[in-house]
Order: structure tokens, then sequence, then C-alpha cells
DNA sequence: GCGATCAGCGGCACG
DNA sequence: CGTGCCGTTGATCGC
């Protein structure tokens, strides 16, 4: 670990070239202009930020503010460090991607070694309500058997794919949020497929824990349902979902 | 600004608390722990990162590869530092939502004051090319008379609303990067809003620099068109676009 | 404030 | 590799 405050320009160039070469994680902070060039192009005028570049070469330019940096470059690009008179210039390259940002005053670098073999484990996400409307598919509906769980076809996935106790096909859509127009046109696509291929009676049943009113009327019009389901954390982390009571459904015939 | 290596934990906590107190942007690098818990939730066991806190008190954790980071949190939360035994806790606490950072060890603090009264400027963005659409409409088609941009329908927006040189009504739907199937739904829709409307032939041209396999068969089943355009960021700047005229355009009748 | 869409979206999983 | 789609998506703009 290296840490520089007010690095003469020798040095800074010296630990950075260094830090470049041994595929380091540093950090610069200082007051720099950014130029990007690539699928879009910008401009930052000079300010003081900080510079992130990471082990894997991905490079991350944070303002004071914001949590998502204001510039960046994907991992794997191409580094160089390199003088401009009184400024420092770093260099990024990345499939045909450019970003520079050239540095008039280094306040700091800090050059970090960080030992982590420990990965995020992270539940909530669609596949795990997925799981448990597999595992008690009741909560949707009495009666139903699920055939397939993220049954693939040829215009996308179909989360829950099933038969009702009256033996007719199901395409379930799961949605973790408030679902909108581009859930119902997923769910409308998927039935369309299934429709087209088994000729036969198949219903459409968007879960979500909420719709909104353009939605709920592209689904009316469609002849789909609704089916409110509260997918919270805590229910996912206890191994069951909920079911909405204070809800209408949507039910179409 | 001030920079510590390995602190001793009071030091570090005296430190902590007042770049907290003063919304301070800091970094810490050590060994810790992370759990989060709110829209979902997650785990992440003892390993060394680096977390940041930003002057809007937001936060984020970044392992030592991939550019985004592992855990964050959105700006605006409320942050405190304790002691648990021999290590540091920093939570963050954010509507509804909690992490904490559990440090077992701390290598280095590093608290900064970055002045930057500068804005990122981007050109490349859909708006950027609905601009040159509106500025030269013939690169659609001779004779296009743009009546409307982003025009806002109950559903959604047009990006050009127009007629063409038979007096029809054209919805044109630009997108930047390749269109997918979202693409064509998303015109497929506002063209029904449109011809529901006004009873009238009513066109629906897709404007992007290509379309996937899937996207062209629904586009042809819909008796929609597609148009290839060149948005390429060289073209933006130069304030044109270009028409490709390698790729067949689809018109259907 | 909700709703719909764009984003230099990024990332994953499947064909 | 492309295609589709989820994401603790975020950010913006219009109603």
């Amino acid at each position: 670990m290296e840490s520089l405050q007010n690095p003469p320009k020798d040095k800074a160039m010296e630990v950075l070239s260094k830090a470049i070469a041994e595929s380091r994680f540093f950090t610069i902070v200082g007051r720099c202009e950014v130029d990007y060039r690539g699928r879009a192009s910008s401009k930052l005028g000079e300010g003081e930020r900080m510079l992130m570049v990471k082990e894997d070469r991905s490079l991350t330019v944070h303002k004071k503010d914001r949590h998502a940096p204001v510039n960046y470059q994907r991992a794997g690009c191409e580094l160089s460090v390199s003088c401009e008179g009184e400024a420092i210039k770093l260099t990024s390259k990345n499939a045909g991607e450019v970003l520079s940002a050239r540095f008039s005053g280094i306040k700091f670098i800090g050059v970090f070694q960080m030992e982590d073999d420990e990965d995020l484990s992270l539940v909530g996400k669609e596949k795990d309500l997925s799981s448990l409307v597999q595992a008690e598919p009741h909560l949707i509906e009495p009666g139903l058997v699920p055939l397939e769980m993220e049954k693939s076809i040829r215009t996308g996935g179909i989360d829950v794919y099933a038969r009702d106790k009256e033996g007719n096909l199901v395409v379930v859509e799961l949605k973790r949020r408030a679902a909108g127009l581009d859930a119902v046109t997923q769910l409308k696509r998927y039935v369309g497929e299934i429709r087209r291929l088994h000729k036969e009676k198949v219903r459409g049943i968007l879960c979500a824990p909420s719709l909104t009113p353009n939605a709920r009327e592209m689904l009316a019009s469609e002849g789909l349902e609704f089916i409110p389901l509260d997918p919270s954390i805590e229910h996912m982390e206890q191994g069951r979902v909920k079911l909405i009571k204070s809800q209408k459904r949507i039910d179409q015939f």
C-alpha cells in the first residue's frame, strides 16, 4: 500500500506507471478535465474529482456527489500515463472507446492491495420469487400445476408455464416490483406465442405487487389476468410469498 | 484533506465521526463484512474493500475489481459510526433500507475536499438523434414533414410525429442502438393509439442502425417499416446522420 | 408524486 | 457471439 499527498510530478508519474504496469487498484484525487469518446462523446471541464482504477483495469471518475461515476471505462482497457507540460494525462482505450483525464494538479495518490475471496450473496431477485412460486403454486391459484420454470421460447422466457385445474395452459409473468406496460406486452407476446403453437385455450397471468393504470387497461383489453402478490424481502427470506387480499384481481372470461 | 494509514481505533472513530458530521467525501480501505437489507437482502463475507461516502451521503462499497460497486446506498442516507469490540461499524439508513459495514481492520482513511463547478456535457443521446432528424427529415424519407417531436400520448411519447408526401400520418420510433423486440412493441403501441384517435391510414417507421431477427419478423407481421440509420457519434457531432445504403429496408403495403 | 422511457445502461444466461 | 431481459437498476422528463 502506498499513499502520497501532493506528490511532485516525477514521483506521481513513477508511482502511477508502476501501478498500471502491475495492474493495481489505485485512486487519484486532483484537479482534472475528462474527455470521453466512444458510443457517445463527453466533456467534463476542470474540477477536482477522484479517479479510480481497479485491478481489472476498469476505470471510474467520481465527482464529490452522485453515487454513480460521471465517466467510466469498462474493464480490460489499455492504460497509459504521460506528461503534458506540467500536467499528467491518463488515457484509457478499450474497444473503440477512449477516455482521457488530464490532471493539472494531483492532491493524492493511493495504491491499494486488497485481499478478497468473498463474493456477494443476494436474495430477493425475480429468480427467488420464481422458486417460491414453484414450491407453492397454489399462491397464484388453487390447483395450478407448474410444468416448467423459465421456459425459453423463441421470443424470450416464460417465468412459469403451467396448467390450471381445468387443464388449460397458463403463462405466468412474475414481477418483483410494480408492473407497467412493458410487463403486459411481455406477457401478451408469450401468450400469443403459446397460442400459435398449441391451438388451445391459453391463459395469461401477471403476478406483481401492483399494476399501473395503463397496464391494467391493456391487460384487461387483452383478456389477461392479474394476481397481486407481495414479494417483500421478509417473505423471500422466510421462504414464502403472501397474496395481498386488499387488491382486486382482474379476471377475464 | 486528511489521510491516515493504519489508524488506531480511537483516531479512526474521531476522523470518521467528524467526516460524517461535516458531510465530507471520504473513503475507507480495510477488511470488512457488509450487510444490506432493503428492496433485497445481501451478505458479503470478510474481505478487503474500499468504502466511499460522498458529500450527498451516498455510499458505495468497491471490490478490487468490477467497475460497479458490490453494495451501495442512495444519496441522503443517515450515517452513523460505532464501536463493536475491536471493530468499527458504519451504518447507513435510508428509506427503509439499511447497509452496515463492519471493519475488523482499517488500512486507510482519506477525507477529501473537492472543488468542482463543472458538469458533464454529453452528446450522443437519443434526443440528439431526434434533433438531427427534425433538421433533416428527408433522411428518413423524401417529403416527410415533421408535425411534432417527442409528442406525448397517454401511453408514452412518440419520437417523431409526421406526415408523408401522400399526406399519411407517420409515427417514427428512433433508436440509437440495434433495435429489438421492445422497440417494435413500443412503435406498435403508438401506431395503434394514433389509429384509434384518427381513423385514417397511419404508417409506423422504426429507425435504428440495425434490427434483430425477431424484431424484423414482428415488424413485418405488424405491417410496420424499417429505415436503417447510422447514428454514429461522428455524425452527431458533425450535425448529420447517414442512411446506411447496404441494408435493405422493409416496406409493407 | 407517479408513470413511461432512456442509459456510453451493465450483467447474466441461453441459443 | 447475439438476443432477450433483469437490475437494490438509476436518471429524466412529462402528466
